[in-house]
RNA sequence: GCUCCGGUAGUGUAGUCCGGCCAAUCAUUCCGGCCUUUCGAGCCGAAGACCCGGGUUCAAAUCCCGGCCGGAGCACCA
């Protein structure tokens, strides 16, 4: 057991079976990565088991994507949580089905034919519907008619008895099946019964032998409906753990329809958008999987809703990414910069300050590039240091011809002088566009960043980037500061 | 309307079950200083919280009651 971490789990000395289950309608985003690495990390703690299950049970409303069951291993596999068994709901009817029929035949369960208009005003009243005393037979028979085709979306649903008279509406006789024509996206039309949420969880998670469970608490009554479910054919419920919802300050509040929609409409160039709060695009943008892990593992699992702050990832991400991240210099928004007198025509630079990375050759000169932004700063006259490479003066700065006069190399003068040092590039450095999530910068950076495809580099004074590609233009996706 | 949960510094979090060791932990953020050829890292220091009101008790962040605030469910969504 970790000294730090999470609390332990109650009745954990006996077995862990757990599982993460995700609708696939979307890919995973930063509240499944809580989801994934809670999990896998309680499984971890305890020598368990790990189960990936798709609750993909609604063609209609939350219309699975195809794509995204690929993405959700894909992304478990990244945050270091593989999972030791996969499931698909949609793959398991026929299960669903056999179950549900037990509950007829045993009385748990009817065919209710009230629209739901009508059911909700027996239901507010605690006053069972006509149907629901109906004999087991004749339940049957309206069910494979729902199968069979014989009844039409909205003339039937399968509800299980609970308390008709319980204090809390929402427990009342809840819905399990209910009829769907549809086609699903994996499946197709084979099955035209589909189960609710409530019903199909409720099952899996005993069929798996789930031993705990983990959700939000947006579903708290879920278990207490699923409880009957568990009454009714004897089975003992899983030990469940609440957390609160999780908002996200940078991002405020998506939903995976929502973000889906302004994909489609152009908005973001797709799901890996440096701007979306995705697993995909985090890990695009160079933020390591165990960042996020020490992040989520650190939120533990409280009942409270929280808001967090992307500032945390980041911090924690920068302390992993920091040692290794080769310093590069870019510069966004070049003008160039005229240097008279003595300028070495190349220098050598180290990787990194305090890691011995080796170093890197730039090639310098009497006409260098730097940021806009910097010699805005500066007036005629002023001082400054070119990191690494020669200290000046600053003769003109109209725009077209920027001059300057060089002062010599010795970094401790400029020390002395108490100088400030910006970084720069050379004339034919290589276009580098960097994607942020407030927008795209675009630049010039030195050569050698060419060689670094996938590495996370620090470009100086600007912050940590993962270079994306490397055509004739390097794209880089920012991290943070 | 009915039902259920929660409320510790700006943001998270520990402590709450089993009152005292809590003049409340850690991280992040912010502010100051040091260091550094980066506005990064590192080091040092500082600031900052128990929702409110009653009650029980020698003693309450912790137990009880009431209120306030926030979230959720009452779907043929997950």
């Amino acid at each position: 057991m970790p000294v730090k971490g999470l609390p332990p789990l109650e009745g954990a000395e006996k077995e862990v079976v757990m599982r993460f289950a995700p609708n696939p309608n979307g890919p995973p985003t930063l509240g499944s990565a809580r989801g994934i690495i809670i999990n896998s990390e309680y499984v971890k703690m305890y020598g368990g088991r790990l189960i990936l299950r798709f609750d993909d049970t609604d063609p209609v409303n939350k219309r699975p994507m195809l794509e995204a069951y690929d993405w959700y291993q894909e992304d478990c596999r990244w945050l270091d949580a593989v999972p030791d068994a996969v499931v698909i709901a949609s793959d398991r009817l026929p299960m669903y089905y056999k179950i549900a029929e037990e509950l007829i035949r045993m009385g748990a369960a009817y065919v209710c034919r009230c629209d739901q208009a009508t059911f909700k005003r027996y239901k507010d009243a605690s006053l069972a519907c006509p149907h629901r005393d109906r004999d087991p037979e004749e339940s049957l028979d309206l069910w494979d008619g729902m199968k069979a085709g014989n009844l039409r979306p909205g003339d039937a649903v399968l509800r299980i008895k609970t308390d008709i008279t319980h204090k809390d509406p929402a427990l009342r006789d809840w819905a399990a099946f209910r009829i769907v024509t549809t086609d699903h996206p994996r499946i197709g039309d084979r099955y035209r019964v589909w189960p609710l949420l409530d019903f199909e969880s409720g099952i899996e998670d005993h069929l798996l032998g789930i031993t705990h469970i983990i959700r939000g608490k947006d579903l708290m009554d879920s278990e207490r409906r699923q409880l009957y479910l568990y009454r009714h054919l004897g089975w003992e419920y899983p030990s469940v753990v609440h957390w609160g919802r999780i908002k996200i300050h940078q991002f405020g509040s998506f939903s995976t329809s929502a973000l889906k929609e302004a994909i489609e409409a152009g908005e973001y160039r797709g799901w890996d958008d440096p701007r979306l709060p995705t697993v995909k695009a985090l890990r695009r943008r160079g933020i390591l999987a165990d960042a996020l892990r020490k992040f989520m593992i650190d939120l533990g699992v409280s009942e409270t809703d929280i808001s967090i702050s992307m500032d945390t990832i980041y911090a924690e991400n920068r302390k992993l990414v920091d040692p290794q991240a080769r310093r590069r210099f870019f510069v966004k928004d070049p003008v160039p910069l005229e240097i008279e007198g003595e300028v070495p025509p190349v220098v050598q630079v180290p990787f990194h300050p305090t890691v011995d990375m080796g170093c890197r050759l730039i090639p310098a000169g009497n006409t260098v590039l730097v940021s806009g932004d910097d010699l805005a700063e500066m007036g005629v006259g002023n001082r400054l240091r070119l990191k690494d490479l020669c200290n000046l003066e600053i003769l003109a700065l109209d725009p077209a011809r920027a001059r300057a006069r060089a002062l010599g190399t010795d970094p401790a003068e400029a020390k002395n002088m108490k100088l400030p040092i910006i970084q720069w590039c050379p004339r034919d450095g290589v276009p580098v566009e960097v994607m942020r999530p407030d927008g795209v910068d675009r630049g010039v950076g030195e050569v050698g960043i060419r060689e670094d495809e996938g590495r996370t580099d620090q470009f100086e004074r600007y912050g940590f980037v993962r270079i994306d590609s490397v055509d004739d233009e390097v794209v880089a996706y920012f991290a943070h500061r």
